[in-house]
DNA sequence: AACCCTATTTGATGCGGATCAATGTCCGGC
DNA sequence: GCCGGACATTGATCCGCATCAAATAGGGTT
């Protein structure tokens, strides 16, 4: 299980919290939900645009609330890696840091649940709770930073793409209600040059690597995005990962 | 400047804390210090020795006291990436977790201040600053993992040796003190292996790419570990990074 | 100083993924 | 239904790094 999010948790049931991101309080401590309810404000952002420029200043904090937005870094001749991938309740933004260290990208239509920085900071002085539950979320963050840089830094181009698509589906909030024995059926929320960057390939050999995939029977797909997995556990196979799966929340 | 360490920092300057681990209390506020004293324990571990193996149960957190120790991964077929480099005041292990997510191994003998698991989570709850210290420090190696990710996904062998060359200068506290003007000089706490380790290469590739820095003039080597850096600068150019450097802490 | 063990260097060759270059496909607008 | 443009696939070739295979150099021991 995903620990839950600073503000927002999708699919969280708690009757008492009506507001998403009350979510924060898995125990309901309402007096310090309602000063983050005080602070928040929203903000929408239209697909391809970006948030925030690396060095930028950043005044808010925030979390997404829907859609999929990326952290990438970028050399002086342009080459790009992206290195976070930020589905809804996941956080985006350092606490005392002025500057963003990345650009965040909206690759889908996103919607952020923000609050500005100096009384966040402030309230997380405060309330110990919400500095517990960040903690919680950056460690996590960081195992799955680590995952990656396995994958980077020995997987084929094949397990890549195969670890892409798992790690995809086990975080595809609508997906972990299906079993996971029957076939598993999802859009693609990345194109395949934003996979090129999350992976650390060119895009031509993401496209080669699918279409051997698909030619393999490990995937079928319907269109550019539409991804159906037959079988989960060959899709695992695939991934050079160890049978358990080495996924650790 | 790196955050202070949760419970030992080098080179602090804190007459009334004889003890390195007080270096958590930037402020020295006595009485948690007095607490955390009566939990610590040390331990040492011989170079070469495994502290922990991914999947063990760990019952301990620590902070590492002196000497270098590494976090890798081990893929099911032997291949390896090297995720974390633990420096001293690094600090190893996660609250909340049972069980160890890598392989920790010290490369040359480590020294760890320990802190059984159990009381010190307790702790943790009654000390905020704990945990917004740990929080700094899990957002610094965050940090750094993003920074490994563009390294691993889009640099050349060339620029990876010379990022991972200014990295242990930048992080070897022996260097801070002297400038950046005059020739850096060091020994590497890292085998050939190790580096192709961190580096997502093969051994022999490294050193191929560390001669051919020697031949170019950028890195000077006596023996097989000693290196002088002539100019910081001309190694910095072949990092392929920014000229500003990019490092955030 | 001779010896041994291991870390390291260097060489020869092959392959996986990058690069350069068309071609194909989907989708929205008119 | 047609068209335009972005996204995606596929092909041909090249190059950087991996792989396999010796040779060499340090560093400690006797």
């Amino acid at each position: 299980m995903r620990a839950h999010s600073l503000a927002t948790t999708p699919n969280l049931k708690c009757d008492d919290c009506p507001i998403r991101h009350r979510a924060v309080c898995a125990k309901c401590e309402t007096d310090e939900l309602r000063e983050l309810d005080a602070l928040k404000y929203y903000r929408t952002v239209p697909a391809g645009q970006t948030v925030v420029w690396s060095g930028d200043e950043m005044d808010f904090v925030a979390s997404i609330v829907s859609g999929i937005a990326t952290l990438t870094q970028t050399m002086e001749d342009g080459r790009t890696q992206m290195v976070g991938l930020l589905l809804p309740s996941d956080f985006v933004g350092r606490p005392g840091r002025a500057q963003a260290a990345y650009d965040v990208t909206a690759t889908t239509e996103v919607t952020l649940c923000c609050f500005r920085k100096r009384p966040f900071e402030e309230m997380m002085r405060r309330t110990p709770n919400i500095g517990q539950r960040l903690l919680e979320m950056t460690l996590d963050e960081l195992d799955a930073a680590r995952e990656w840089m396995l994958l980077l830094g020995r997987k084929t181009a094949r397990e890549k793409i195969a670890t892409l698509l798992t790690i995809i589906v086990r975080r595809d909030a609508s997906l972990q209600l299906m079993g996971r024995d029957g076939p598993l059926e999802f859009d693609l929320p990345l194109t395949r040059e934003a996979m090129a960057d999350y992976l650390g390939l060119t895009l031509e050999t993401v496209s080669r690597q699918v279409s051997a995939l698909r030619r393999d029977g490990v995937i079928v797909l319907k269109g550019k995005r539409h991804i159906t997995i037959p079988d989960f556990d060959r899709l695992l196979e695939e991934t050079g990962d160890d049978a358990d799966g080495g996924m650790l929340t």
